[in-house]
DNA sequence: ACGATTGTTGAAACAGTATAACATTACCCG
DNA sequence: CGGGTAATGTTATACTGTTTCAACAATCGT
C-alpha cells in the first residue's frame, strides 16, 4: 500500500525512485489492459514524467520536456494525454495548484485527499474512507447528490517542520 | 445564520435579493471597519457584483462589468480587488471553477466546504467543523501543520435533482 | 482482404486566467 | 503642508487550457 513504509504518505527521502516509477507503470499498463484502454507511446511517457519528478507538474513543464525529445508536440498533445491518464484514474489534478500528479492507487478510480506540502512541494495522497464518508453524509442531508470531491490541504509536512524548527534553535 | 431559511446552505429561488445583496454589504463594511481595512469603492463594486450574480463568477466576467460603468478597467484592476477580498476572507475561490464567490460568514476569515451544482451552478457553502476537524485530525496524524483547506464538492443540488426526475417521469 | 467506424495524433490558432513592472494618484498622519 | 503608504492606472506578458480540422492508425464486421 505504502511503498516508502513510512506512513505518513509522504514518499521517504531515499526511497528506490527507479522501482517506485516502474511499479506505478507496471500498475498502470495492468489497469489499462483489464479496461482496454490504450497507453499508448505519449500517454506513457505523460505519466512516467509525473512519476519521475514525484511532486505536483504543470501542464506546460511536461510539455518542455515532451518538446525535448518529441518535436511537434503542442498544449493539445499533453493536455489530451493527461485527459486520458484523468479519466482512468491514474493520475490527479491537483486543482489549487493547477498542477498533475501520479495516482498512488490507480486500481479503482477514485478521488482522494491531498496532503501538500508548500516548503518541498511533496504531496500525500490520503484516500481516507471517514472524510470521504463524513462530505458525503452531510451533502446527502441536505439532497446534494455528489459527483466528484475536490479536497486539497495546503501547509507543511513532517519533514520541512522538522527542518524549520531546527533552523529556529540556530536562530 | 441561513438568511434564506431552507437550510440546505443553498439560497432560496424566491428570496429577496436586494436585501441579501444589502445585508453582505453591511457586514462587510462590519468587518473592514473593525479592522481598519479601506473596502475602497472598486473593491465594494466588485464585492457587491460578486453578491449579485449570487453564483460563482470568474474575475473576467467582473471586468467586463467594471468596464461598463469604469473606463480604464483592466486584469490587474479586479484581480486586486479579489485579493482583498480573499485576504479579509469575504469572498471564496472556487479552485475547481476558477471563480469566485461571496462568503455568506465573513465575520472571521475561514474556509468552508462547498457543494456545487452542475445543473444550475448555485453554490452552497457549509462550514462544517466535523468535516475540517476530521481533516485537521488526519493531518495532525501524520505529523502534517494545515495551513488551509480546499473542499469542493460537485454534483446536483436538491432543486435541481427534483426537476431532473419530473424529466425522467414526462419521458 | 475490404471498407466502415472509431480512436489517436499533428498542427495552428485561439480563449481564458493571472501576474509583473512601473507610473500615477489618493489618502492618512504628523 | 509635506512625506510616506496604500491604492489605482497602464501596458505588457506569462501561464493555462480549448477549438478546430486534417491525417493517420487500430479495430471490427462482413
Amino acid at each position: 500500500m505504502d511503498s516508502t513504509g513510512t506512513g505518513t504518505g509522504f514518499a521517504a527521502r531515499g526511497h528506490d525512485h527507479g522501482q517506485c516509477v516502474a511499479d506505478a507503470l507496471a500498475m498502470a499498463e495492468a489497469v489499462c489492459a483489464r479496461r482496454n484502454a490504450r497507453l499508448t507511446r505519449l500517454r506513457r511517457r505523460v505519466f512516467e514524467m509525473l512519476w519521475a519528478a514525484h511532486k505536483p507538474t504543470r501542464a506546460y513543464d511536461l510539455l518542455d520536456r515532451l518538446r525535448s525529445e518529441h518535436d511537434g508536440a503542442a498544449p493539445p498533445t499533453v493536455y489530451r494525454a493527461l485527459d486520458f491518464l484523468l479519466e482512468h484514474g491514474l493520475i490527479h489534478k491537483l486543482e489549487s495548484l493547477n498542477a498533475y500528479i501520479g495516482c498512488v492507487q490507480p486500481d479503482a478510480p477514485h478521488r482522494g485527499q491531498f496532503l501538500i506540502c508548500e516548503d518541498c512541494q511533496s504531496v500525500a495522497e490520503l484516500d481516507d474512507p471517514d472524510i470521504a464518508r463524513r462530505v458525503l453524509a452531510k451533502a446527502h442531508d441536505l439532497g446534494f447528490a455528489v459527483r466528484h470531491q475536490t479536497i486539497e490541504v495546503s501547509g507543511t509536512c513532517a519533514d520541512c517542520s522538522e527542518a524549520r524548527d531546527e533552523r529556529g534553535r540556530d536562530a
